[in-house]
RNA sequence: GGGCGUUUAGCUCAGUUGGCUAGAGCACUGCCCUUACAAGGCAGGGGUCGGCGGUUCGAGUCCGUCAACGCCCACCA
C-alpha cells in the first residue's frame, strides 16, 4: 500500500475537500433496514432559519455531532436528520422587512407578482397567498445558508433526511396530530381572554412570554362612595378606568369592610361599580383596594372569572381604544378624548382629566415594574377576549399534570439538574396550551365550521377533513358535502382562519422526521428516539410540547435522553443579543481558525455549562489539529507497509500501548455518559504526552532498522490508528485527511477503539511513565543550564525502588538516546534523578 | 418572593464515588532552528480553591449559612 504523505501538511481546504467526499460516498447515509436496537436516533433541533446565525447555532449542534459520530463508530446505525423551522412569525417578520411587504388577507392573489429586488418603502400590501410564496422563497434561501454552515462545520447529518416545519409532511403530521387531539378531547376551542400582541395582532402562549422591567407610575385615583366619600385606589393604568367592572380588597382588610356589598362610582365616567372581597387582593399593595378592569393584567382575568363580572372591553386587537363610545359609561363625553388612542397616550390624557376633575391625588409616583411582553414583541401585551384553540397540557387538570411530571422523571436528563426546570414549568402552568395564531405563514387549523341560517358559525361542531385530504388549507379547500359557493353563506360553511403556532408543529419533530404517517415501519425503527439535544431556553416550549404530544399520541416519552447544552455568552461573558451588538457569527471564525478549531471550542464546553466564546480555546484546537497532521507524518514516515502487531516487542512500546488502552476505556466511559468534553480531554491529554514524551523517546530507534526499529514502527502505527479514531468525533476533517494517507475508506465508518484491540500488545504503563519522568528531569537540567536539548550528559543516575529501576532499565536504550547520555547508573533508595551535563569543549 | 446554576492562577476553564504536594491552555519569564511540527518545542514563576461555620484521620470535593453573578419562574392593582 503506497502512502501519500504531504511534505508540509496543513489544514487549509480540508472542509471543502472532505464534505463533498462524505456526501458522494454516502458515508453518513441512514440505512433504515436496520432494526430498532441497531439504530441510534437523534431528534435534531430544527433551527429557525430566519433567525440570525450566531455561535449558539454552532455550539450545541457540534456537541451533538460528536455523539452521533461516536455512536456510529460504536456500531450503531445513526439516524441523524436535519430539519428547518421555517413556519411562523419569525419568518413573516423577516419577509416583511426583507421585501418591504405587508400581508393583507383581503387582497386577491396576484399571479404575476414579482418580489421587489430590495425592501420596498413604504411597504407594499400583498395577498396572503403572495405573502406565503415570499415566505417560501426566502426560507429556501435561508436554509441553504444554514446547510452550508452545517456542512462546513462537518455535521455528519444524512442530508437525504431533511424536513421543514412548513413542508407537506410536517403540515400533514401537524394537522393529523391536532385532529387526533380533537377527537380524543385533548384539543378544544374557547372564547376567553388571552394574552395578545397588538403589533402582530395575534394571541400568544404562556411559554412565549417574558417580563421586562418598564417604567410606570402609580396614579392615586378617587372613586366615589354613595355618601359622597372618596375611596382611593392606586393604579399604573388609569386609562382603563373606563373598562373597570369592580373594586376589590382583601376580605380581612379592616379598612374596607363597610364597602363590601356596596357600590362606588368611577371618576370621570360615573359608572356604578360593586366592591368585592377576594383573597388575591393584597392589603399592603398600594392602598389595599384595587380596580378590576377587563383586562389590565392576568389577575384581572382571575377576578373577572371568579367573581363572575361583566366584560367591558375598550382595547381593540390593534391595541387602540375603540372609537365607539362604550354604552356602559354614564358620563360618556370624556371618552371622546380617549377614542382611537394607544394605551400610553390614553394614560397621559386620562391623568390630565383626573387632575382637572380633582380625582387624582398628588403627582403620579414613578416606579419600575415588570411588564409582560411577547418574547418577540416590542409593545406590552394586552389581554383581549377572543376565540382560540387550546391543547390540554395539565395547566387545568391535575391528573394530566401528574402524568406529565412522571414523564419528566422518566426522561434521562443530561445534565441531570435540567430536569428541575421541566418540573417547575409543568407545576407552574396556569392554563392550557394556546396553539392558534391569527397569522398567515403556518400550518392551518384544519377545520371548517357550519354556518346556520343567520350566517353564524357553530364552533362546537366543526367540520373535520378526512385523513386522505391532509394537508389542507381550509381557506382554499372545500369541505366534502359542501360546494365552494357556500363559503361564507348562511347554511354554508366557513374556514377556521387561524394557523397553529410553530411549537404546535415542531413539538412533533420525532413524528415528522420519523415518517409516522407515511412509513409506520420506518417510524418503529427510530421512535422513541434515543436523544433530544437542545438548548435550555426551550425546555418549556419544544421539550415540554414534544412530551405532551408523544404522551397523548403514543403513550410514551418521545426520547430516552435529553441532552441540554449550555448557554453561549460573548467573549466578555455577556449574553449575546442583537440589541447589544455583541453577536458573534461563526463564519468569520471558521475562516480564521478553521472548522476544527471552532468544533474544538464547542466540545470543550461541558454539558449544560454556560460557555463564553473564547478565541484562545479555538487557537488551541487549531494547534491540536496541526499537531495531529505533523505527528502522523512522523508516525507513518518510516515504512510504507503495515507492521504486524507481533513485531511490537520493546517494553516501552508495549507500555505506551498499555497506557493508551486505559485512555480508550476512559474516553469510552465518558462518551457513554454523554460527556463528550471529558472524552475529548482524555484523548487530548493522552495524545500530547504521546507526542511530547513517547515520540521523543523512540525517535532514534525508529530511525534505525532491525527488530527494535520495527517494534517502534508498529507501535506508532497502532497508536496513531487509535488516536485518529479517538479524535474523529471532534476533529472529523483532519482525522479523515490523515486516515486517507494510509487507509482505505472513511475513518468515520471505522470501529471505535476498544480495549480488546490491545490484546497481546499491552505492557505495563509504568515503563513509559517512569522513563518520561527521568527525561523531564534531564530536560529541566538542560533548560536551567540554558543549553540545547541535544547537549550530551556526562552522567545520568536514577534512584528509586526496584520496580522503578526495572521500569527505566527496560527502556534504557531509548532513554540514553533521548537524554544524550552514555549510561544510566541505577541506585536503590529515595526516588531521585541526577543528570550532569558534559563540559562543553 | 421561589428555584436552578456558577464562584479554583491575570484570563478561559478542568478537577468523575472526599486522599491534591490543586492541574491545563492563554498571557508572562527563560532557553532551544532537535531531520513530525518555529502557526513549534522544552522549562519556569504565579492560587489562603468566594466568606464563615461544621462533619471527617483527611474537604476544592460532603453538610449548613452568607455573599456576588447568571438564568428560569412568580398575581406586574
Amino acid at each position: 500500500m503506497g502512502r501519500n504523505i504531504p511534505q508540509k501538511p496543513n489544514l487549509d481546504g480540508l472542509e471543502a475537500k472532505w464534505d463533498p467526499y462524505w456526501e458522494s460516498n454516502d458515508v453518513f447515509r441512514f440505512d433504515a433496514n436496520k432494526t430498532r436496537d441497531e439504530i441510534f436516533s437523534i431528534d435534531t433541533p430544527p433551527p429557525t432559519v430566519s433567525g440570525s446565525l450566531h455561535m449558539g447555532s454552532v455550539f450545541g449542534y457540534v456537541q451533538t455531532d460528536a455523539h452521533a459520530r461516536y455512536r456510529r463508530m460504536s456500531g450503531k446505525e445513526v439516524f441523524y436528520p436535519m430539519g428547518w423551522d421555517d413556519n411562523g412569525l419569525p419568518t413573516e417578520r423577516r419577509v416583511q422587512n426583507y421585501y418591504g411587504v405587508r400581508c393583507d388577507p383581503s387582497l386577491p392573489y396576484d399571479e404575476g407578482f414579482e418580489p421587489p429586488a430590495e425592501a420596498h418603502d413604504p411597504p407594499i400590501s400583498i395577498s396572503r397567498r403572495n405573502f406565503i410564496e415570499l415566505c417560501h422563497i426566502l426560507t429556501d434561501e435561508d436554509e441553504q445558508v444554514f446547510e452550508h454552515l452545517w456542512r462546513t462545520m462537518g455535521l455528519s447529518v444524512d442530508w437525504k433526511q431533511t424536513y421543514a416545519t412548513i413542508d407537506d409532511t410536517a403540515q400533514k403530521t401537524s394537522q393529523k396530530a391536532f385532529l387526533n387531539n380533537l377527537a380524543r378531547g385533548e384539543a378544544y376551542s374557547q372564547e376567553a381572554p388571552v394574552l395578545w400582541d397588538v403589533d402582530f395582532q395575534t394571541a400568544v402562549a404562556q411559554a412565549e412570554l417574558e417580563d421586562r422591567e418598564k417604567g410606570g407610575a402609580y396614579h392615586k385615583v378617587a372613586f366615589h362612595t354613595a355618601d359622597r366619600g372618596k375611596v382611593y385606589i392606586e393604579t399604573t393604568r388609569p386609562e382603563l378606568i373606563c373598562s373597570c367592572v369592580a373594586l376589590v380588597a382583601h376580605p380581612d382588610d379592616e379598612r374596607y369592610q363597610s364597602l363590601f356589598g356596596s357600590t362606588v362610582t368611577s371618576p370621570i365616567f360615573g359608572v356604578e361599580l360593586p366592591v368585592h372581597p377576594h383573597e388575591l387582593a393584597e392589603p399592603d399593595k398600594g392602598t389595599g383596594i384595587a380596580m378590576i378592569c377587563t383586562f389590565g393584567d392576568t389577575t384581572d382575568v382571575t377576578w373577572w372569572r371568579e367573581l363572575d363580572l361583566p366584560t367591558r372591553t375598550v382595547i381593540q386587537p390593534d391595541g387602540r381604544f375603540t372609537s365607539e363610545t362604550p354604552d356602559w359609561l354614564v358620563n360618556a363625553d370624556a371618552y371622546g378624548e380617549l377614542a382611537g388612542l394607544y394605551p400610553n397616550q390614553a394614560r397621559r390624557k386620562m391623568a390630565e382629566l383626573l387632575a382637572e376633575s380633582g380625582d387624582l391625588e398628588g403627582e403620579p409616583r414613578q416606579i419600575m415594574h415588570p411588564v409582560k411582553f411577547y418574547e418577540k414583541g416590542d409593545r406590552p401585551l394586552e389581554i383581549v377576549s377572543s376565540r382560540q384553540w387550546f391543547i390540554r397540557n395539565g395547566g387545568r387538570d391535575d391528573d394530566l399534570q401528574k402524568e406529565l411530571l412522571v414523564r419528566g422523571e422518566e426522561l434521562h436528563w443530561v445534565p441531570e439538574f435540567m430536569g428541575v426546570r421541566y418540573r417547575h414549568w409543568v407545576e407552574g402552568l396556569t392554563g392550557d396550551w394556546l396553539i392558534s395564531r391569527q397569522r398567515f405563514f403556518g400550518v392551518a387549523i384544519p377545520l371548517w365550521y357550519p354556518l346556520n341560517e343567520a350566517g353564524e358559525p357553530d364552533y362546537d361542531n366543526p367540520i373535520v377533513p378526512s385523513d386522505d385530504q391532509l394537508p389542507i388549507d381550509p381557506t382554499s379547500h372545500t369541505p366534502s358535502g359542501y360546494d365552494e359557493s357556500q363559503r361564507g353563506q348562511p347554511g354554508g360553511f366557513m374556514a377556521d382562519p387561524d394557523v397553529m403556532d410553530t411549537w404546535a408543529t415542531s413539538s412533533l419533530t420525532p413524528q415528522i422526521a420519523g415518517r409516522w404517517l407515511d412509513d409506520p415501519s420506518f417510524f418503529e425503527r427510530v421512535f422513541p428516539m434515543d436523544i433530544r439535544p437542545q438548548g435550555p431556553e426551550i425546555i418549556r416550549t419544544w421539550l415540554f410540547g414534544s412530551t405532551v404530544r408523544a404522551h397523548m399520541e403514543h403513550g410514551v416519552l418521545p426520547w430516552h435522553t435529553a441532552t441540554i447544552n449550555g448557554w453561549i455568552l460573548d467573549p466578555d461573558r455577556k449574553k449575546m443579543s442583537k440589541s447589544r451588538g455583541n453577536v458573534v457569527t461563526p463564519m468569520p471564525l471558521i475562516e480564521e481558525y478553521g472548522a476544527e478549531a471552532v468544533r474544538y471550542w464547542a466540545c470543550n464546553g461541558r454539558p449544560g455549562v454556560d460557555t463564553a466564546v473564547d478565541f484562545g480555546v479555538m487557537k488551541i484546537g487549531r494547534r491540536l489539529a496541526i499537531k495531529i497532521l505533523n505527528a502522523s507524518r512522523f508516525a507513518l514516515g518510516f515504512t510504507d507497509s503495515d507492521v504486524d502487531i507481533a513485531a511490537i516487542t520493546e517494553p516501552i512500546d508495549r507500555s505506551m500501548l498499555g497506557g493508551l488502552a486505559s485512555d480508550v476505556s476512559a474516553a469510552t466511559k465518558a462518551f457513554e455518559e454523554y460527556d463528550y468534553a471529558r472524552a475529548l480531554e482524555v484523548a487530548e491529554k493522552s495524545f500530547w504526552s504521546w507526542t511530547d514524551d513517547y515520540l521523543e523517546l523512540v525517535k532514534a530507534r525508529a530511525y534505525g532498522d532491525g527488530a527494535a526499529a520495527e517494534s517502534a514502527h508498529g507501535a506508532l502505527q497502532f497508536a496513531l490508528s487509535v488516536y485518529l479514531r479517538l479524535f474523529a468525533p471532534f476533529l472529523p476533517f483532519v482525522t479523515e485527511e490523515v486516515w486517507s494517507w494510509w487507509r482505505e475508506g472513511s475513518v468515520h465508518l471505522e470501529t471505535w477503539p476498544t480495549p480488546s484491540e490491545f490484546a497481546g500488545v499491552e505492557g505495563d504503563a509504568a515503563v513509559l511513565n517512569s522513563t518520561s519522568q527521568v527525561l523531564t528531569v534531564v530536560r529541566r537540567t538542560k533548560s536551567e543550564a540554558k543549553v540545547s536539548m541535544r547537549a550530551e550528559l556526562e552522567s545520568l543516575s536514577v534512584s528509586g525502588d526496584s520496580s522503578l529501576l526495572d521500569a527505566v532499565r527496560a527502556a534504557e536504550g531509548d532513554l540514553l538516546a533521548a537524554a544524550g547520555a552514555n549510561a544510566v547508573a541505577y541506585v536503590e533508595g529515595e526516588q531521585s534523578v541526577e543528570a550532569v551535563l558534559a563540559p562543553t569543549s
